[in-house]
DNA sequence: CGCATATGTCAACGTTCGTTGACTTATGGG
DNA sequence: CCCATAAGTCAACGAACGTTGACATATGCG
């Protein structure tokens, strides 16, 4: 049972406020860890309007973390930019600049639950796959998705999870210097 | 306060059980969902068993997550194995091969634990910055080390935790033959 | 203005968790 | 063989969780 109140627009602004709350904190602590009292808290109301909200805590997850990539298309960008474009456009997703912190909540929940496993294994099939296949032969095209992934992924992980000093010391540009022609590779180089 | 009873033959022999449940349950489950109620299930001993001998939740999973990756003197590999020498070794430290599957725990848990995300990071600074000091010049040691840890980890949360089918269905061969030559840049090469 | 309806509050529920303490049973050295 | 000590069992605890229903308040159309 999904949602249910959201007439008035006043009711839409804390409809908006709880979303936000639990974008931070599932991305912050997680799934299981993210109460319901905490993100109501930080959302200024009661723990039972996320439920009158959003059904259950799965049902706002569910919302939570839904969004979009945002992906360029590979057939508009020079062929020997493509990796540094792509490491480039996943910092800004990551960063928040594009999309919201979300993909963060994702990844961590995903690390005790199937269903957001699963969350994430759609996004690569519906969205990366779909962008690469426009410039890798289709034989090959679930290979290179996934060494994409292991790439990105692993960006992500010691970044933003495992906060490895050196990897979040590092800065845009120099992650697109030195992850960028992995990604090449990967994408479009011999392997 | 950790462990308590070590004395007879008859409970190291429980105590290894316990362990032994409790590595399989946080690598499946990750650190929240897994219960001391279904470790001692499948150990089958009393909850109460598990908290007798080692004292919390905690130091269970501490214990149940040490471990020693084994890691090879790189001077002792040709300069142009490196890179396959190395994602070799993980995909064997990761399938169980050598070591427990307990490195899968510890990521799950980092996901949604600050002492586990550390705990890694202790392990790399630990085990895997020692064993890169031997072939890379101080100045870029933490840099490499860190480009390092991206793929790596990324390998192991594409293959083990999203189970991407593209990386799960690549076997030894192909992994070492598609991921060494990125780890060999990583390590020695031009950046 | 009046009142139906949407929004928000409050207290409590049932469950599950980690943990504890008192108890029973098995073990092995003197 | 005895009995101190260890291993193992059992029931219960307090706390925290997601969720619910009854109730109070605010909103906005007629």
């Amino acid at each position: 049972m999904p949602d249910r109140p959201a007439k008035t627009a006043k009711s839409q602004r804390t409809r908006a406020a709880i979303l936000k709350a639990a974008q931070e904190l599932f991305a912050e602590q997680g799934y299981e860890r993210a109460t319901l009292r905490d993100i109501a808290a930080r959302a200024a109301i009661d723990p039972a309007m996320v439920i009158r909200y959003f059904g259950s805590k799965e049902g706002l997850f569910a919302r939570a973390t839904a969004f979009d990539l945002k992906l360029p298309d590979l057939t508009a960008v020079p062929t020997d930019d493509i990796g540094a474009t792509l490491v480039a456009h996943f910092v800004d997703v990551w960063e928040g600049s594009l999309s919201n912190g979300s993909l963060i909540s994702l990844l961590r929940a995903a690390a005790s639950s199937d269903d957001a496993a699963n969350a994430i294994r759609m996004i690569f099939g519906g969205q990366v796959v779909p962008m690469l296949a426009r410039v890798v032969p289709p034989m090959e095209l679930p290979m290179r998705a996934g060494l994409v992934a292991t790439q990105i992924m692993g960006l992500a992980v010691t970044r933003y999870i495992l906060k490895v000093p050196p990897v979040v010391a590092m800065d845009r540009a120099q992650l697109v210097k030195l992850l960028g022609p992995t990604m090449q590779r990967y994408v479009v180089g011999k392997l």
